[in-house]
RNA sequence: GGGCGCGUAGUUUAGUGGUAGAACGCUUCCUUCACACGGAAGAGGUCAGAGGUUCAAUCCCUCUCGCGCCCA
């Protein structure tokens, strides 16, 4: 007698038990001869903890990477997590809160330490949560992108790009954050549209303040407060009516400052008045002008969004808008707009709605800021990796990807990489504040030093006073030279040889341009290679309605909830199934990790039964004859395993998964299970053991080929049916065993066929049960084969009384007229059926039979219409003609039989 | 404003130029010795709408409507 199993699946137990195992014997590292498979992680954020995207991304990678672990390739999966700058530098800083201090209490040295602090306590949450999912990571590789390794990685991609001349510091209008105190780049910044107003302001024109009437002009903008800052005030020169205006200037209301009217193209004459305020260090079009018009650069604001006058001009415009000075910018406008109304300047307010720049990490209102920065000329790199991409040295699945990066890689800007935070690589520029003479303050040497030790001395004074930039990078900036960085560059270690260029990246669509193009550029750039062949972008994971998950909506499920209680194998299958075709999004809800909890007490049911069964120590081999049943699931088991390797090649996942399930469910389950037990129950031990053999041999290459998709379940039942078989391959577990290659020649479609007539008859027969309330109760039934298919009848008339439940099975020749008041079948060209004489309501079938009558005439009607249709006898195809006629022949023999039964029930 | 994706049974979806399949849910029957996280059977769709191409359109083309996303 087999072992007992549990009669529900425990998938706690098993999954814990397993990946310690796996981890401890060193599975994860990359191993054999084979050529290398190599995929990089897409590093989560070290403060980060496991969300579902997470887990549907790793989901994918570790399917790939079990998948050609099996399949004998060399296989990394490198494992990491990213610093992520300004999200974990919030995180510090909102714990200190707590604790009511700022960082600026600490100290940058400080708070850095306690930054690391932060990270070596809950730094690893994450990875732990990838192992709970069955990461297969090489845990032995993992990188952080602080290491000092990846820190030296990030030094010379910034000194080298700087000596290339690709690289270059500037006073620029970049976007600032109020709330994270630093740049951001262009992309961070998210645009939502928001109901505001538009102020028409009179300036009057200089030398006749408030005198006389009718002496101004108006401006007209979304942004009062920032006129603290105007320089000019602009109109179109093709607009005739401010042509007398040229070469004057008007007065600054509150302000008082004397500011010029400048012509400028830019200006759309269609805005509001025609006329706009120029405020050149707050706004990018201002900027412009005011670089073309050699305007003043006037910074209101402080980093933190407050109104300053540091840069105003005289103190009588300090005074002229005092009290303003450290209001917060929302404030300012409000007391801006108020003092205007007072002096009667607002001609008018309206509602208007504006495009305005949140920053995507805190949704704070950015600024328009002018500060210096330092960029990355992105051109010349962009140029590479479009080019690269074209060629198609890499490929994006699904395939439209490639034209959202194409049309934004062409129309890039440059990336500000600079950020003002405490936490990140700090920027290996230095500064010499070495005086050169004895005046002070006058002959500062401040020369730019670029290099990634600290200069001892600087090359072009010789001083000694030298500081470091105190910014650090852009975190993407690191996380850019990820697929290198982390094998060891840019040392030329052998993990580097090996397995650069990596294979393959899973990442989300939503990082295309932050990570995926970036990390073109640098691989193309630093290592004259594509850093991975192809792109997978997984779909983003939303709710059963499309609706994104948030904490605000309710809808979030948490994966390690899931895990703790349906099991990682269930929570990956739920996500495997669900990838539909071209990425669209994945809809996941308690139902479909239910299911395929479900599907996974299947498996353990359907190998609880198998182990049961086994006697002795049987080989795990095909037995060498094999029976009908037999050859068909071999048949069909190879079928599926070509459509699995098909799928995953493809990158449908969701293909390979219902393969899968239906092959397992449906076919493996349902029909040869059930099958099986005629004999297994039955008294013949030679059968009995064939077809312990058959099923051990399915199930134990059903769980190869599943292994990928749920490791957890397949290892543990593996194992199992390991100890109780003798032979096949000699791994100590199922993730080193090889994964089955499709049999051609097992594919055997005539097999197919005669087995779906078996299905066929079975169902027919049910059908008939069910329908007269007689599925509990074994019926007698008469078939009567077709020539052509006494054969195929033949060798399955034994099961067809088992499976259908029948108390007798009377075969007659065909044509035999069948008595009346019985039910009648037909499946392919065999005819049978049920006598019903004193079991049932024969109305019931009458009515039947006549909705079948309805329908087999109406679908008549239809094709005859076709076959007299001239255009479409002498257009269509031949073949679909034949199939039309075919089609027709058939319909009309069916509706005789069914007239002929009802005839009979009368 | 520009671009992309999507609208197929109650829900989530597969799919093909010859009027549609699945899963879940639902209904009925069944605790028979793998599994009630189960088995058997069944109902349920004018394939968003309107034009066009075609002998034939859910599928190809155009437009409209609706939903979602990205960019400016």
């Amino acid at each position: 007698m087999g072992e007992e199993l549990a009669k529900v699946y425990n998938p706690a137990e098993v999954e814990q038990k397993w990946y310690k195992v796996w981890e401890e014997s060193g599975y994860f590292k990359p191993a054999g001869q084979g050529k290398p498979f190599t995929i990089v992680i897409p590093p989560p954020n070290v403060t980060g903890s496991l969300h579902m995207g997470h887990a549907l991304n790793n989901s994918i990678q570790d399917l790939l990477i079990r998948y050609k672990r099996m399949q004998g390739f060399q296989t990394l999966w490198l494992p990491g997590t990213d610093h992520a700058g300004i999200a974990t530098q919030n995180v510090v800083e909102r714990e200190l809160k707590k604790e009511g201090q700022r960082k600026e209490d600490l100290g940058r040295e400080k708070f850095v330490a306690k930054v690391w602090e932060w990270k070596k306590e809950y730094g690893g949450r994450i990875t732990q949560q990838l192992r709970r999912l069955g990461a297969s990571c090489d845990w032995s590789r993992e990188r952080f992108t602080m290491d000092e390794g990846l820190n030296r990685a990030v030094k010379k991609h910034f000194v080298q790009l700087y000596h290339e001349g690709l690289i270059y510091r500037g006073k620029r209008i970049i976007n600032w954050c109020p709330r994270c105190g630093t740049a951001i780049s262009d992309i961070e910044v998210g645009y939502e549209t928001v109901k505001g107003h538009l102020w028409h302001i009179k300036y009057p024109v200089s030398g006749h303040e408030s005198r006389v009437a009718g002496q101004h002009i108006v401006v007209a903008t979304t942004r009062p407060e920032t006129m603290l800052g105007d320089t000019a005030v602009a109109v179109n020169p093709k607009d005739e009516r401010y042509k007398h205006r040229w070469g004057e200037t008007v007065e600054l209301p509150i302000v008082g400052r004397h500011i010029p009217i400048i012509k400028d193209d830019f200006v759309d004459p269609a805005f509001g008045t025609g006329a706009v305020k120029v405020t050149p260090a707050h706004d990018p079009n201002d900027y412009e002008m005011g670089l073309r018009h050699n305007l003043p650069f006037i910074n209101v604001l402080t980093p933190d969004g407050r109104i300053t006058f540091r840069e105003f001009g005289s103190d009588k415009e300090k005074q002229g808008a005092a009290g303003i000075e450290g209001l917060d910018r929302f404030k300012a406008r409000e007391e801006i707009v108020k003092r205007l109304e007072e002096k009667g300047l607002l001609v008018k307010v309206e509602d208007y709605e504006t495009s305005i720049g949140h920053c995507y990490r805190c949704k704070t209102v950015i600024e328009p800021y002018l500060s210096d920065q330092w960029f990355v000329k992105v051109k010349p790199l962009a140029e590479k990796a479009i080019a690269a991409v074209e060629a198609g040295e890499v490929k994006f699945v699904p395939e439209r990807w490639t034209r959202v990066y194409l049309q934004w890689m062409t129309n890039l800007r440059d990336w500000c990489i600079s950020r003002q935070l405490w936490w990140g690589h700090q920027i290996p520029a230095w500064y010499c504040q070495s005086q050169k003479s004895k005046v002070k303050s006058q002959n500062e040497c401040s020369e730019i030093i670029v290099s990634e030790e600290k200069p001892e001395k600087c090359p072009k004074c010789g001083g000694t006073n030298i500081v470091q930039d105190p910014d650090v990078f852009d975190t993407w900036f690191s996380s850019a030279l990820w697929p290198f960085s982390t094998l060891g560059w840019p040392d030329e270690t052998e993990d580097l040889k090996t397995y650069y260029p990596t294979d393959v990246l899973v990442t989300s669509y939503d990082i295309i341009f932050f990570w995926v193009a970036r990390m073109i550029m640098a691989g193309l750039h630093f290592m004259r290679q594509a850093p991975f062949h192809t792109v997978y972008f997984n779909a983003l994971v939303k709710d059963i309605h499309g609706k994104k998950m948030s904490k605000s909506w309710g809808n979030v499920i948490d994966p390690l909830e899931v895990i703790d209680k349906a099991g990682a194998d269930a929570l990956r299958f739920a996500f495997l199934s669900l990838i539909a075709g071209q990425g669209q999004d994945v809809k996941l809800s308690e139902e479909k990790i239910t299911e395929a909890r479900n599907f996974a007490n299947k498996i353990w049911n359907a190998s609880r039964f198998v182990l049961m069964n086994v006697q002795g120590k049987p080989k795990l081999e095909l037995p060498a004859s094999l029976s009908p049943a037999e050859q068909w699931i071999v048949s069909r088991l190879n079928r599926t395993t070509a459509e699995i390797s098909a799928g995953i090649g493809s990158y449908e996942f969701g293909r390979a998964a219902w393969e899968l399930y239906n092959f397992i469910w449906g076919d493996f389950c349902d029909w040869f299970i059930e099958l099986s037990k005629i004999d297994l129950y039955g008294k013949d031990e030679k059968k009995k053991q064939r077809t312990v053999q058959a099923l051990l041999f399915v199930l134990e290459r059903t769980m190869r080929l599943l292994h990928p998709f749920m490791p957890f379940i397949t290892e543990e039942i593996w194992q199992k049916l390991k100890a109780v078989t003798d032979g096949g391959e000699d791994k100590p577990s199922i993730m080193l065993a090889a994964f089955p290659a499709a049999e051609a020649e097992r594919i055997n479609a005539g097999v197919e066929d005669e087995f779906e007539y078996l299905k066929g008859l079975v169902t027919a027969l049910r059908n008939i049960k069910a329908n007269y309330g007689l599925a509990a109760k074994e019926v007698a039934a008469v078939i009567m084969p077709d020539k052509s298919e006494l054969k195929t009848f033949e060798l399955f008339q034994g099961p067809i009384k088992v499976l259908a439940r029948l108390s007798s099975l009377r075969v007659e020749a065909p044509g035999a007229t069948a008595p009346r008041q019985a039910a009648p079948f037909a499946v392919a060209k065999t005819q049978g059926y049920v006598p019903l004489a004193g079991l049932v309501d024969l109305a019931k079938e009458r009515e039947r039979l006549e909705k079948e009558v309805e329908r087999l005439t109406a679908e008549r009607e239809r094709i005859g219409k076709l076959l007299t249709d001239q255009n479409f006898i002498a257009r269509a195809p031949k073949t679909a003609v034949e199939a039309q006629k075919a089609k027709l022949a058939e319909l009309a023999e069916k509706k005789k039989l069914v007239l002929a039964q009802i005839k009979d029930l009368a």
